[in-house]
RNA sequence: GGAGGGGUAGCCAAGUGGUCAACGGCAGCAGACUGUAAAUCUGCCCUCUACGGAGUUCGAAGGUUCGAAUCCUUCCCCCUCCA
């Protein structure tokens, strides 16, 4: 499963020889052109399979959050690009794998959730596929099923009989997941080690109750994902297919998807449409043309036009890039409406309504408030101190103009024609403040 | 159970009685340059500050000392090897 969310950093050191011969299948064809795929189990019987009808395949998240972040969006796209090209998409949620926690990318051990909070990062995931994905009870309706399901109930003995005779421990101590943790002499536990037994198991779960026959999934799950086709062959005769997507990061080798914030989430509480639209635009050139074949759909000539743009040339396609990756996550409105304010802000040096913005009583203002408590409230400080530093380095602007003194007070005269105040810090982070 | 090694800020990591709020690197923030990019250069990067300082930090709790991240005691956790 891409349970794991970490950011990642890519291997230009594996090179696909997709060479061979082209797919005929909707899915890959799109799927390869596009770059989501790495790795592939027999590509080209699975190619086969797929021009005989539509066919069901997963991909499994963990529920360690209330949301998910842009580290997850390949994974989302792909599920999508499944369910467009007539296919059935099940999201796997890991209501029974988070209990026990991923190793996979992680030096320490995951701190065990409640059961409660499970049910409720399960929640808050739905809601970002309800997005991506059409649910329901049709062919290619996308289900969204719970290991816990069948994990929950799984006896210990009769399970190692059954299924642990099939793994083998000197195998599986080859795996980069647990080879890592073994390398950097970090603590693994015998509950870890468990994780990929269990991660195959839903494999074959799944093709025995929703005849899936494909897992999907970032490329440091290629392991498990293999186990788990190899478990249903050895028990099943089944035939299942794995394929995984590219480690994404950006052109420069920075992991991908930390804003000045954390992480960037895919729900608006958690990050503005305004903000995720920002981290869009702000893609590195390299990137914009591998960024718009996976994070929106646009067909693949407009791409390759987008992508020959050169110098200040190519900030359009970033714009592209930034409205049609925010329009599929947050909505067409929201988008737009980010990009309308990105403009006001950055080309005309005005407000937009998509800045955050803060009140302050109107009796507060009158009075006068230190400038550096007004940008911790702002949220474009952390703490006071940091605010101070802010000023100190000429980062700090009221109203567009640079604030020389750290014991500068704001108040009802710094209110603009329209009752605003609009503080920055920097060139990129905004914030309005209003009186209440 | 035995022997050895180790736990330092977001991460990696130096320090082994005072000159330590703690070298260095990464990540992050700001400034310059630009194209709201990258690269590069500069500054910042525990908290508070009337900028003079003050307060809390080096697994936890005690202790020795004028003074401890550094020494002692107990405890917790991790790694390696042995049984």
């Amino acid at each position: 499963m891409c349970y794991s969310t970490r950011p990642v950093v890519p291997n230009p050191s594996i090179d696909l020889a997709f060479a061979m011969t082209a797919a005929r299948s909707p899915f890959l064809v799109a799927a390869e052109a596009r770059g989501f795929v790495h790795q592939c189990t027999d590509r080209d019987a699975l190619d086969a399979r797929l021009l005989e009808g539509p066919a069901v395949a997963y991909i499994g998240f963990d529920c360690t959050a209330d949301s998910l972040h842009v580290g997850s969006l390949v994974q989302i796209m792909l599920l999508r690009l499944w369910q467009r090209t007539g296919n059935k998409p099940i999201v796997l949620m890991g209501g029974g794998t988070t209990k026990i926690g991923d190793p996979s990318g992680k030096d320490e051990t995951r701190k065990l959730l409640t059961v409660d909070e499970i049910e409720r990062n399960k929640t808050g995931i739905r809601r970002i596929f309800d997005r991506f994905l059409a649910f329901g009870e049709g062919a290619t309706d996308a289900t969204m099923p719970d290991n816990a399901d069948w994990l929950d109930g799984l006896q210990y003995i009769p399970f190692l009989r059954e299924y642990g005779r099939h793994f083998s421990v000197n195998r599986m101590l080859t795996f980069d997941s647990v080879k890592l943790r073994l390398e950097r002499e970090q603590p693994l536990s015998f509950l870890e080690f468990n994780y990929m037994v269990l991660q195959s198991y839903d494999f074959l779960e799944l093709a025995r109750r929703h005849n899936c026959i494909m897992q999907m999934g970032g490329s440091d799950q290629w392991g498990n994902i293999v186990s788990g086709a190899e478990l249903g062959r050895r028990i099943d005769n089944r035939t299942l297919f794995g394929l995984t997507t590219p480690l994404i990061g950006t052109a420069s080798g920075a992991k991908m998807g930390k804003t000045a914030q954390g992480a960037v989430w895919l729900t608006d509480d958690r990050l503005s449409a305004y903000d995720y639209w920002q981290f869009w635009r702000n893609t590195e050139d390299e990137d914009v043309g591998r960024f718009l074949r996976l994070f929106t759909e646009l067909p693949l000539d407009e791409i390759a036009r987008l992508e020959r743009l050169k110098d200040a040339e190519i900030n359009h396609a970033k714009q592209v890039l930034a409205t049609e990756a925010t329009a599929l996550c947050h909505g067409r409105a929201a988008a737009e409406a980010a990009q309308e304010t990105a403009r006001r802000v950055f080309s005309e040096g005005a407000t937009g309504s998509a800045l955050p913005t803060v009140s302050v009583p109107r009796s507060e203002l009158e009075r006068g408030l230190p400038a550096i408590e007004l940008f911790v409230r702002a949220g474009l400080a952390s703490s006071n101190g940091e605010a101070r530093r802010l000023i100190r380095g000429g980062g700090a602007r009221l109203n567009d103009a640079a604030i020389t003194e750290e014991t500068r007070s704001i108040g009802a005269a710094d209110l603009n024609a329209d009752g605003i105040i609009k503080l920055s810090a920097g060139r990129k982070r905004h914030a309005l403040v209003k009186a209440s």
